[in-house]
DNA sequence: CGGGTTTCAGAACGATCAGTCAAAAACCTG
DNA sequence: CAGGTTTTTGACTGATCGTTCTGAAACCCG
């Protein structure tokens, strides 16, 4: 095995840290570990199996992140920030609701249904299931439950033609509810097609559609 | 510990099984075998663990479930006998549509969210992450989720006053899941009556009240 | 070219894992 | 009571688990 500097010179008064320079970032490690979580799960992903995949000595694994409850921690957390942030930031509670929280939907089926390596959502089906056995996971857990339903009511507020029945709070908690089942369903194996066409009927019913204007 | 007979005569014309009595049934042994794996998960669940909790030996449970596998799938049949039968029986299709999907998320609520250490469905949440591993659990799942949208299906058709853009097995889809994403919050420790008041939102935008009558 | 520092590489650790074995115990039939 | 059958009991096995340790390698600074 060659060794690859990581970066030669990429600006001179940034001071290299010192010691032998890292085979791969943060970045890189942390995602290949992400998607051995995404697609086996907490228990099922062993040290061995996650030091291969992500070409990281046993050693090193321990030293950047404590153990594997930490390892699985930071893999939620850039779960959040490269896949999880673009799905959201369709809910910019700035335009028009329905249309946002369609971009919302079309987003997240890609994202639980595009790698049939890593079907589902990590936070939906892998974190809950870990949550079971750690109440540091089930603390995460909640968080990141509430952080979605609360960027759905935002943009459920922006909605203007809503039924006189529908209370706000309780409406995004059904698109919520819908979401996550709709991940588990792609963990199962059902079709893009088939979560899109439920998504579309899930938003057709909770947002009414503004009329022509 | 004293020896407990299962029964000293209950008919003279059935013979009893030969050998030394078993000490307790295969109903309560399963009861606790799956009780384990609710809570827990599946790779959690250690067969230590699993025979202390089910006051089993640790070769009669091999003996009669063959493999930690076997023993799960049949903690699985177990639950859909005891417990979400009774649940799809509120979907009969005999009656108004609306009451009957109100039963059902009612019951399954309290199933869901009944006792705290088992919350959650054992399907939704444990069989469908051991399905991440194992190719027999994943047609397992695919079967019961199928099961609970035709059951859902076979209701809907029953109800009349369905909006004109609803097309049936896709709203069936989309409240079958409703119902996942609801036993999923409820694993992450969603109160009972917030499950309730979000089912009730769900059923009112899907299924349009009856005209009185 | 030597210290200092950090990562790499892989062996090694005790603990626990799923699964097995052999013998004693508890029943039935005859 | 003797022979047959099944369950209980607890020790046992090899493999794998998460974690730690020891050196050597690869960098910076002076």
């Amino acid at each position: 095995m060659s060794y690859k500097p990581t970066h030669s010179h990429t600006a001179a008064h940034l001071r290299r840290a010192p010691g032998r320079p890292r085979l791969s970032s943060d970045q890189e490690v942390l995602d290949a570990a992400m998607r051995c979580f995404w697609a086996r799960g907490y228990e099922a992903s062993s040290i061995g199996w996650l030091t291969d995949q992500m070409g990281l000595p046993r050693a090193s694994l321990y030293h950047r992140f404590g153990d594997k409850r930490g390892l699985f921690l930071a893999s939620v957390e850039h779960y959040g920030i490269t896949r999880t942030a673009s799905v959201m930031a369709n809910l910019s509670a700035e335009g028009d609701a329905r249309a946002e929280i369609t971009g919302f939907f079309d987003a997240m089926i890609d994202l639980v249904s595009g790698d049939p390596a890593t079907r589902g959502c990590l936070v939906a089906c892998v974190l809950s299931e870990a949550a079971g056995t750690d109440a540091q996971f089930r603390e995460v857990l909640r968080h990141k439950f509430d952080l979605l339903e609360r960027k759905i009511l935002g943009c459920l507020k922006a909605q203007k033609d809503l039924r006189p029945c529908q209370t706000l709070p309780v409406t995004a908690a059904v698109l919520a509810a819908t979401a996550r089942g709709l991940a588990l369903s792609a963990r199962a194996g059902t079709p893009a097609d088939t979560l899109r066409a439920t998504a579309q009927m899930a938003i057709t019913l909770t947002c009414p559609a503004r009329p022509q204007s």
